[in-house]
DNA sequence: GTAATAGAGGATAAAAAGGTCTTAATATAT
DNA sequence: ATATATTAAGACCTTTTTATCCTCTATTAC
């Protein structure tokens, strides 16, 4: 569904945004460890967030990533999916034609739009907040 | 979310079906034509929906790919994708853990499942032959 | 027998994923 | 102030996966 780089990036926002509570700025080497991912890769997908506002980077020693608090509560899922992999989840065809809308719809269109829809609500009204909050807690996995 | 060649699977089955209501068989040729397709690449996707019978192949002149007009009204896209892609699209966590199930769940696990769950009831509910009637009719296209 | 068609396997190309190395910034010790 | 160590940024390279193409074989209507 998701690039492996928007997965990374995903799981890392939210081990960032649970650290960031706290006041603690976390290295990319902790991240990687942290959310068993690639440390090279990982670097790279940092970059794109922090180019794009998400989150916050320091070089120099104790430097690393961290979120804003204020801000903690208005980053959503889409905002770091149309970050990482555009918007092809939403526009792109369910069966891969390059044109296809209610004017000339693909067979699946309007069931794939149902679907569709509902993930892009689902992405729009998720916090990067409240997802760091199960994992806090030992309710929910970042890893394995 | 699917292949290129689950995409072109699914393309060929719903024009396969469409023909083969008027008892008509379809050459590789003119389905990598009428949906807009790499012939060769087709072939091989049409061979796996062969050999998982979705589809029938008749070799020689006059040979090409239909579908038996019983067996047309059986034949889910479910059954298409399973072939082609195999299941991940059910099983793979949204955020790319190897091990994320309810009882050990990704932060996003439940969100993404109640979506999932309603893709496969679209998935396991849709026929290849419905969504040949709407071709039919010109209402929906298969190419650009 | 010939031509038309699908089947099968491997070769090539493109894209995605992952890695290496150098540079830039900065906290800290001297 | 300066040097040093630590950390992210950026450019480039390698590997893996996916997509596409090519060649040869098998089948069959005529």
């Amino acid at each position: 569904m998701f690039s492996k780089a928007c997965e990374y990036g995903i799981r890392a926002a939210i081990y960032i945004a649970g650290q960031a509570k706290h006041d603690k700025r976390v290295s990319l080497k902790d991240i990687s460890q942290k959310i068993d991912s690639p440390e090279a890769f990982t670097a790279k997908v940092m970059q794109i967030l922090t180019r794009n506002g998400i989150i916050n980077s320091v070089k120099g020693p104790t430097g690393g990533f961290d979120i804003d608090e204020k801000q903690m509560n208005n980053i959503k899922l889409s905002d770091i999916v149309y970050a990482i992999d555009g918007d092809s989840i939403y526009r792109g065809c369910g069966l891969g034609l390059k044109e296809c809308s209610a004017k000339r719809p693909c067979p699946v269109h309007d069931k794939f739009k149902v679907i569709r829809d509902e993930l892009k609500v689902m992405l729009e009204t998720t916090t990067i907040y409240e997802l760091s909050i199960g994992l806090k807690d030992g309710l929910t996995f970042l890893k394995r």
